[in-house]
DNA sequence: GTCTATACAAAGATAGAC
DNA sequence: GTCTATCTTTGTATAGAC
């Protein structure tokens, strides 16, 4: 049931924001009593909390398997941003982390923190990829640093998200993922 | 007074978005009861459908102000992000139509056709200039669209204002702007 | 582990006095 | 226009029975 909790939330956390999905709302859903729920969380910061460790391992586990699985940096990229479009053609669904950081001024500082992290480990593993690609002459940074790049391309795509789900527009995200693209190819 | 709340609930809005912001919060600051505010704002949509026109007429007018002022679309770029610069120096502020944007899926559908436009506005703005400037050769797209070009700097923009801030990092912001120059400078 | 019941606070909103 | 007073609903949270 905590699994199944957690679940739950990070769909409905992923369309309506932290500050308006409720207790209420998962109990509707799983058919069980609001009050049920404080028993694996006692307070809905515990949920958040537990939420986005899980959802940033969820990530970590997902880039050492692309690095597994391919090991190519231009595949490896593909895999990623694949990733993001995935998020993008699913209705009105922002990245977990995406929507909490528009909130973050009203979240836990434990809170802050484990999202940050979260952008942080993308921003690494995107630098890594990113100089590992230009090593292996198969990306051009056209003489910025990985460093800009990985944060551009984190941006891009965060906000890409964001504003495509506002226009319903699966266009924008798609149009704004080709030109990410020129950041870094040959 | 009524030009006062709008400018607080910006204000207010911009750091905590729609959901975590109330009346009473207003009413605190203003030194007035809520009950005052209703007079002005019967429901919260009404102030907020007001505050979006109110922030998107503001840019208007800052668009149509850059294009009298400078006439060379570099200049009128850097104008452009230098307004997003301002808005990503101001301690824990996002774009209004930005934080909306995140919460987007409980908004009204009124609300919701305003924030879009204030997308579309910027988009089209933007996709006018970037053709300006290539046609003046002070541009350079490197065979994108201006559209997609467009597209991709509005993205970068709001993204990188989101996550700078949750990062409590100022150079993030800074350094996905340079990024972005290099989508259109020769 | 899930329930009922309940406490408590906050939010949006309205009525009517001044 | 602003106030007091009040209503209604919702959200977070806890106590205690089963």
């Amino acid at each position: 049931m905590k699994t199944k909790i957690l679940e739950l939330a990070k769909d409905l956390i992923q369309e309506s924001g932290a500050n308006a999905f409720s207790y209420q709302d998962l109990a509707n859903v799983l058919g069980i009593k609001k009050a049920s729920i404080h028993y694996y969380f006692p307070h809905k910061d515990d949920l958040l909390i537990e939420l986005v460790e899980f959802y940033s391992s969820e990530l970590e586990k997902f880039l050492s398997m692309i690095s597994k699985t391919s090991s190519e940096p231009d595949l490896e990229m593909d895999e990623y941003l694949k990733m993001y479009e995935g998020i993008s053609s699913s209705e009105n669904k922002l990245c977990l982390c995406g929507i909490l950081a528009g909130e973050i001024v009203t979240l836990s500082p434990l809170l802050r923190e484990k999202i940050n992290k979260f952008f942080v480990l993308q921003e690494t593993w995107l630098i890594k990829i990113l100089m590992e690609g230009e090593s292996a002459k198969k990306f051009n940074l056209k003489g910025a640093s990985p460093d800009s790049v990985a944060k551009t391309i984190l941006a891009s795509l965060q906000g890409a998200l964001v504003i495509a789900r506002s226009l319903h527009d699966p266009s924008f995200f798609k149009q704004v993922l080709k030109q990410v693209r020129e950041n870094y190819e040959k």
